[in-house]
DNA sequence: TTGCTCCTCACGTCACGTGAGGTGGC
DNA sequence: TTGCTCCTCACGTCACGTGAGGTGGC
C-alpha cells in the first residue's frame, strides 16, 4: 500500500540515501554532512561501510531543516538547537513507544513548542523583510517604467 | 546638511570602508570582497594602498545586494546578474551625467526593468513558501498544545 | 606625535562539491 | 554475474573570518 501525501511516496518502506536525496531535492553528500554533525539525531547502530537507511519519518525531519535553513537563512549550529527531536515527531504522528510514560511524553512535547513557537517568530521577521523589499521593488519599477516613457520617444 | 531617510545617515560626504560596513550590517571583509568579485562596479582609479572612499550611492548598491543576498538565498553570481547597475541608481535620483543622450539612458533604464521584474518574481515566490511554511508551523504548534493538554494532569 | 582606522597578504572555517577507489544488494 | 547504487577518504570551492605586520589621515 502506497499514500501519497502531496506528491511525495510515503510508505513504511526504508529508503535509500539516494532516494530520500531526489526526494528532499539535496545531494548524498549533504545528508552525510547532516549525519556527522549529529542533525539527524542518534545514528541506530549502523556497522560502518554498510549502507544507510530512513524511515519516512527521517525524511519529514531532513525536509524541515532543509526548508529552515533555506528560507530563514540559519546556520547548522543554530539550526541544530532549532530541529526537533524526533521524539515529538513520533507524539504528533501517534507512534509512541509504549515504553515512555505520560509524565515523560508530556516532558517531551512540553519542551519542543518554545522551538516551534521561535520558528514561528522568525518566519513571521521574514515575512515582514520581504514586505518592505516588496513595496520597495514595486516602486521602483513603477518609477523606471514611468522614467522609461519619458525618455523614449513616442 | 544632513538629510535621515529611515534612520540611515545620507549626506554627500565620501565614507570610509568602517563606517560602510557598521551601517550595512556586513564587515569590511566582506566589502573588499565583494569588490574583488566586481560586484561593486568600476573601482575608479584607486591607488593600491589608499584608503576606499565610498559615496551614498555605493551604500545603497551594497545594501540591495546584501538584501538580496540575505531574503533570497542568492550566491554571489547569481547577484552579480541581478543586481543594479550604478547607472540605473543615477538615473532614479536624476543626477545623470549631461555626457548621457536621452537614447542611453533609455537603454539603461530599459535594461533594468527586467532585473527589477525578475527580483519581484523571487520575493512573491519566497513568500508563497513562507506562507506554506507558516501554515504548517501553526498547525503544528495547535496540535502540540492539545496534546500536551491531554498529557498533563489536570 | 599619538591613536585609530585603514591597507595587503594569507591561512582558517563552514557547508558542502567532486572525484578516486572499493564494496554490497535486487 | 552484471550493473547500479552505495561506501569511505580526501582534496577543492565558495563566502567569508581572523589574525600578522605595516601604512595613512583627523
Amino acid at each position: 500500500m502506497t499514500i501519497t501525501t502531496a506528491g511525495n511516496a510515503v510508505d513504511g518502506r526504508l529508503h535509500r540515501i539516494g532516494e530520500v536525496a531526489e526526494e528532499v531535492g539535496i545531494t548524498t553528500r549533504t545528508i552525510r554532512y547532516y549525519e556527522q554533525l549529529g542533525l539527524l539525531g542518534p545514528v541506530d547502530g549502523r556497522l560502518k561501510g554498510t549502507h544507510r537507511l530512513y524511515t519516512d519519518d527521517d525524511v519529514l525531519r531532513l525536509r524541515e531543516l532543509v526548508r529552515l535553513r533555506d528560507l530563514l537563512g540559519l546556520t547548522l549550529d543554530e539550526l541544530a538547537a532549532l530541529a526537533e527531536t524526533s521524539q515529538v515527531t513520533f507524539a504528533l504522528r501517534d507512534r509512541w513507544e509504549n515504553t515512555t510514560s505520560d509524565s515523560e511524553r508530556a516532558r517531551i512535547v512540553r519542551k519542543s513548542i518554545p522551538n516551534a513557537e521561535r520558528q514561528l517568530d522568525l518566519v513571521h521577521a521574514r515575512q515582514r523583510s520581504l514586505a518592505d523589499f516588496e513595496a520597495q521593488l514595486t516602486e521602483k519599477l513603477a518609477r523606471l517604467r514611468t522614467l522609461l516613457a519619458e525618455l523614449e520617444p513616442a
